[in-house]
DNA sequence: TCCTGTTACTTTATTAGTGAAGTATATTCG
DNA sequence: CGAATATACTTCACTAATAAAGTAACAGGA
């Protein structure tokens, strides 16, 4: 039980805190969005690849980790800002799908560079030979906790 | 720029994320506080052993990289829960020392065992080869991200 | 001394998350 | 078929953070 073993959860989560402030700031910048937007505009994208519907609120918030009243709440924002759109499934009435605007597509272009970046400066602030173990580290914290 | 480097950023929040979540929940069982009102407390303990008066909201948000509205947020719930209490500074009106209670030092005691249990989680999740360049790479993402 | 600028904290509005409880639609099983 | 159960989403109350603008107190120089 080493000094950086005791303070290992401070530590992560501190880092992940100065991160995403960076990164916050220069996506809303460069972008009009925050991080958090951007995580589900990309998980829209992803998703809308693959089937014709697009995603539901459910699969965004399990491919996030999210609660779904999260996902609720930020699908609203979004729509307000006119990035997505919702859409009754067509064979569940419950459900709704979630689909980029051209204006979300045209956001999560202008936020390729300044993400770009934020990946560069952690990977010179990692370096080149611990990236591939450091990555490693946060699938395997991932594994551990996802419930 | 591989598929670990170009998802760093998600991955890192992600992780962060997930084991918030798990800690968020087991602090708040074994001893009734949120992990940010823990990181709170244990600021005001580490900076009272030195000095005799406390930590100034102002030390507490440094320390954490938070804004002072945040610490004032927070200090303001901590002392409705009755773990801190604020005292004007002697020689600067406008400052406030932060100080345990009673209750906010058995509320620290109480989280103890669980923060460990966290803390092994994570340690055993990484493996024991892996755990310094881990606890290193969040120092240096820390260093740089750190405005 | 007073004026100017800085500092410590507060207030307000907004984003983002949690968990628990509620609604409406689907599904399954006797 | 119909009742019970499960699912997809919403609502509510709360914690936690940001940024910007405001208040009061301090500190240094003309």
């Amino acid at each position: 039980m080493t000094a950086a073993s005791r303070r290992l959860y401070m530590r992560l989560q501190s880092a992940a805190h100065l991160v995403k402030k960076a990164a916050d700031r220069a996506l809303m910048e460069a972008a009009g969005v925050t991080t958090a937007q951007a995580a589900v505009l990309a998980v829209v994208a992803g998703e809308s690849a693959a089937g014709a519907q697009g995603p539901t609120q459910k699969t965004v918030a399990a491919a996030l980790s999210l609660n779904e009243s999260a996902v609720t709440a930020m699908a609203s924002r979004l729509i307000a800002l006119n990035y997505l759109k919702r859409q009754k499934d067509r064979d569940d009435r419950r459900a709704w799908r979630l689909a980029l605007t051209p204006e979300g597509k045209a956001a999560m272009a202008r936020m390729k560079a300044p993400f770009a970046a934020i990946n560069t400066q952690m990977e010179n602030a990692l370096g080149a030979d611990n990236l591939q173990d450091f990555a490693e580290g946060l699938s395997a914290l991932s594994k551990t906790f996802s419930e």
